[in-house]
RNA sequence: GGCCUUAUCGUCUAACGGUUAGGACAUCGGCUUUUCAAGCCGGUAAUCCGGGUUCGAUUCCCGGUAGGGUCACCA
């Protein structure tokens, strides 16, 4: 879907402050910087700060931190400014009184008289006749003049029913009940999302607005505010909804919606992250599963955006955060095992074992705790009987050891090529290879699964290996 | 309950009326490894149901069913 071509394209994530960003809220960011680096727009960033009763001390610095980890970066903000500065809704106060003032007069608002209480009790009437609840059947006939204490109500100027187009779902309509007067400015002063973000998108000249579908029953009261100030409607773009493990429910911060930033904290890579969290709900069309941010950008388009909500997988988001590490050059995975590495085990001859056995950094940890990397420090007890593969005679078994011994003794390069090529050699010249490479394998380790033994020896160095083999072999001898 | 909306393998999806319905994750099997993991190769597996339109529907239309959203001085 091509923007018009003359008009630059703006768009703006708004999230409120009220906690930790969950990836639903990230991946409509993503989108609407996408499309706005894709087009060479503006992307904002708005904080939504008008409920202070919601309000979670540090999470503006939360968000604006997980955006920076994905690489998310906006033209316009709260911290850096731009030409409609400020960018937190609690400080445009002027503009929505000024707004409010312009319904006022046209006769599209009016103070709201009733209690909380009272509107409560309307409420529970409508719900007990299974009927929604329509405040503009309560609408007051002369109502008080605004002085501020009052909510402030939208005069919904026509009921009608009301039609629009989404770039996303199309050609959408829904009837009056959509329609209602709804409040503009609360009793506390602060306006309503409902009222704010229309005359912010206004001011700061958003082009399109990337929502949650959630959205899609406001619409008609959107668009009858429109046409009551008299604007033109921007585009709208209805998200899908990112579903949770369930696959019915949207997926929320109470059904394991977790911290954007835990990700971070587990190892994954926030390319990866982009990548997954694009495919859900976008796809280019293809078969190519693995895209770097760069190309998200360039293959981002609104027509390829899904209608109906997915699921947040997260076996495919490991497997696509493997498949980034892949790409990572060896300095950089280098540096990022030996980081997860505990002290004792901070060996960069551990690293070709680790890096093909994890998905994210984190499993470093796990491999460790697991205690698959205990041989490098910890010399293993043996059970010598577990020595005798399937039953093999004891005196084949020592024998084969002590070739082994022999050879790894003669080998002047203990690299692991020559360490693979010759103990190969050794086995394949026996009736069973396991004969040799199982009690190899178990007289270094001392574990039942492990690694295979060429990659072991390489690790422990030619004296640990002989010194461990040669204690399995005295072991053996002693059954 | 009203209004709105959605529906392809278990999961994420591709197929802009004609394909043996493709790919990926997961799963299963094989190779490799004594073993585990990884890797490579292969298999199982889907168009919600019922009507239309059409020479021909996954695709278009209608109905049903099932799911989701919304009906706040929250966003």
């Amino acid at each position: 879907m091509e923007p018009n071509q003359n008009k630059k394209v703006v768009t703006r994530f708004a999230p409120s402050p009220t906690g930790f960003m969950h990836v639903g809220g990230v991946r409509t960011a993503l989108y609407a910087w996408a499309y706005a680096r894709k087009n060479n727009g503006t992307f904002i960033l708005r904080i939504e700060d008008t409920d202070k009763a919601r309000e979670v001390e540090g999470s503006i610095e939360h968000i604006m931190k997980s955006l920076k980890w994905l690489g998310v970066e906006w033209d316009e903000g709260p911290d850096i400014g731009g030409p409609n500065t400020p960018y937190k809704q609690s400080e445009r106060l002027d503009s929505y009184k000024k707004y409010a003032q312009i319904l006022i007069d046209k006769g599209f608002a009016y103070a709201d008289p009733f209690t909380e209480e009272e509107v409560e009790i309307f409420r529970k009437k409508a719900e007990a006749d299974k009927k929604p609840f329509l405040y503009r059947e309560y609408r007051p006939e002369n109502p008080p003049v605004w002085d501020g204490s009052m909510p402030l109500r939208f005069k919904v100027p026509q009921i009608k029913s009301y039609e629009w187009d989404d770039l996303v779902r199309g050609h959408l309509k829904a009837g009056e009940e959509a329609l209602d007067d709804f409040i503009l400015i609360k009793s506390d002063g602060y306006p309503t999302y409902n009222f704010a973000h229309i005359i912010d998108d206004l001011e700061m000249g958003v082009t399109h607005i990337m929502r949650g579908d959630e959205f899609i029953s406001s619409v008609p009261k959107f668009l009858s505010l429109y046409d009551a100030l008299e604007i033109k409607r921007p585009e709208f773009v209805m998200l899908p909804p990112i579903m949770g493990p369930d696959g019915k429910k949207k997926l929320g911060k109470r059904d394991g919606a977790k911290d954007i930033l835990d990700y971070e904290k587990e190892g994954y890579l926030p390319e990866a992250m982009i990548n997954f969290l694009a495919y859900i709900g976008w796809n280019p069309g293809g078969e190519k599963e693995v895209i770097s941010k760069k190309e998200f950008i360039e293959l981002f388009d609104i027509d390829k955006i899904h209608i109906s909500g997915g699921k947040f997988n997260e076996e495919k988001l490991d497997w696509i955060n493997k498949e980034h590490i892949k790409l990572l050059n060896e300095k950089i995975v280098k540096e990022n095992i030996l980081k997860w590495l505990p002290e004792f085990l901070k060996n960069e001859k551990l690293v070709p074992l680790i890096r093909e056995r994890i998905s994210k950094w984190s499993d470093v940890k796990i491999m460790v705790d697991s205690g698959e990397l205990d041989f490098f420090y910890k010399k293993p007890e043996i059970d010598p009987s577990l020595l005798l593969f399937k039953n093999t005679n004891k005196k084949i078994i020592e024998n084969n050891l002590n070739e082994v011994i022999k050879v790894f003794n003669e080998l002047e390069k203990f690299e692991f090529e020559n360490i693979k090529e010759i103990l190969n050699k050794i086995s394949e010249s026996k009736e069973n290879r396991g004969q040799v490479l199982h009690p190899v394998r178990y007289a270094l380790s001392g574990l039942s699964k492990s690694p295979d033994p060429f990659i072991i020896s390489f690790i422990l160095g030619k004296e640990e290996t002989l010194e461990r083999l040669k204690s399995a072999t005295l072991k053996l001898e002693n059954l």
